[in-house]
DNA sequence: AGCGTTTTTTGATGTAGGTCAATGCACAGC
DNA sequence: GCTGTGCATTGACCTACATCAAAAAACGCT
C-alpha cells in the first residue's frame, strides 16, 4: 500500500526500509471526488499529501474573482499549500481536487514531529522546501521573461501530459492567461 | 564585530551564545565596491552572504538582454543566489554590489558542515528557505494579480526606503516595467 | 436519450504597458 | 571646472493580451 510513497521518499532522500516504516505510519488514506476542496482561503492548512492517484491543484481568487492555479500536483507527488502549512496561518489559497483522488494524509503535528524523531526527515524537509523554492523561481522567470505563447510552449515541452490531462479553464489559470487566449494559442 | 550577524540569526532561530560563537567563527569580512560582482551567471555560488553596510541585489539577463532584479538585500540581512548555491549548479543569476557594501561571508563547504555540527542549524536553515519561498511566493501574487502602479504602490507603503534607495533602473527591473513606465507611473 | 450547465471557440474592441526616439540631467573621472 | 557616459523624463506610437459578447461543443445528471 505504502510502496509508490516509500519509492517517492527514498528518491528525494535516502532513508533506509525501517525509516520508511515508521514515517509511512503516520499516513492515513483519504478519497476526494472531482471538485472537493481540501482546503479552503481562511483555513489553516494542517495536512501534507502525498497523491497515489489523480490530480489535486493549489489556486487563489483575486479582487477581480479570477482563479489563479499556482501549482498542480498529479500521482505520483506530494505537496500541500505549503505557505500556510509553514506559518500555521490562514490560508490565501484553496486545495482543489481536479479528478478524483486517492491520497496519504501525514498531519502537520506528525510532520514536524518527524524533525525530531527521525534526523533525515529535516534534510527530506529541506529538500522539499528547496523544490517548492526553484519550482517557484521558474515560474518568475516564466512570467518576467516569456510571452503566452512561449509559457506554453515551454510546458508543452516539458510536461505534455499535464496539458493534456487538464481543462483549458485550469490551464489558462496555471499559465495566467485568460482562457479565451489560451484558446487562441493552441490553435497557432 | 558579528554583534549584528548574532543579532539576526537569534532572531531568525533561537541559538545561545555558544552555539552563536561557533556559527560566526565561520563568517569572513568582505568588502566590495558599487557595481562590482560577486557571482557572475555560469559560476557556481558557493557563498552565503550576511551584509553588515551597503545593499546587493540578485539578478538575472533574459534573451532580450533586459535585467531582471529577483531580490534585493540591504543591511542587516541575509542571502545568497539561492538556486545556485542549494543545486551546486552553475547560476543563471548575479550577484551585484548596488552600494559599496560590507559583508560576512559563509562559504558553503562550512555552511553544510553547520548542518552537522549544530541540530538548530539545520532549522535556521529550514527558516531561512521557508522565508524565500513565501517571498518568491507574494512576488508571484504580486506580478499575476497586479497592475505595474498597484505592485509601485505596495512596495511605497511596505517598503518605502528601499525606493528611495534605489535607482530608477534598478527599482523598475525590481517591478518588473520599463524605467519609462515606472518614471511615469512615479509622476502620477 | 435529453436537457441544463459549463467549457471552448471565435470575433470585435479596448488598454496597459512596451518600444523607439529625443532631450535633459547628474555625477564620476581627469 | 569641463566632459563624457549613463540615467531620468517625456512624447508618439505599437502590440500582446484582456475584455465583452455570442455561438458552438462537451459534459454530467436524471
Amino acid at each position: 500500500m505504502f510502496n509508490q510513497l516509500k519509492g517517492l521518499l527514498k528518491y528525494i532522500t535516502d532513508f533506509d526500509e525501517q525509516q520508511l516504516t515508521e514515517i509511512t505510519k503516520h499516513f492515513k488514506p483519504k478519497s476526494v471526488k472531482k471538485n472537493a476542496l481540501l482546503l479552503s482561503q481562511g483555513q489553516v492548512c494542517t495536512e501534507f499529501y502525498f497523491i497515489e492517484k489523480g490530480c489535486i491543484r493549489t489556486y487563489f481568487i483575486d479582487k477581480e474573482g479570477n482563479e489563479k492555479t499556482r501549482y498542480v500536483m498529479c500521482n505520483p507527488s506530494i505537496g500541500t499549500a505549503l505557505t500556510s502549512f509553514i506559518s500555521k496561518k490562514p490560508s490565501f489559497e484553496f486545495i482543489e481536487a481536479l479528478e478524483d483522488t486517492e491520497l496519504l494524509v501525514i498531519s502537520h503535528a506528525d510532520f514536524y514531529k518527524l524533525n525530531n524523531q527521525i534526523t533525515q526527515w529535516k534534510v527530506f524537509y529541506q529538500r522539499v522546501l528547496e523544490m517548492a523554492y526553484s519550482f517557484q523561481n521558474k515560474k518568475i522567470e516564466g512570467l518576467v521573461t516569456l510571452t503566452a505563447k512561449q509559457r506554453y510552449d515551454l510546458l508543452l515541452k516539458e510536461n505534455p501530459a499535464l496539458i493534456q490531462r487538464l481543462s483549458n479553464k485550469i490551464l489558462a489559470s496555471y499559465l495566467d492567461v485568460r482562457q479565451e487566449t489560451l484558446s487562441r494559442l493552441k490553435s497557432k
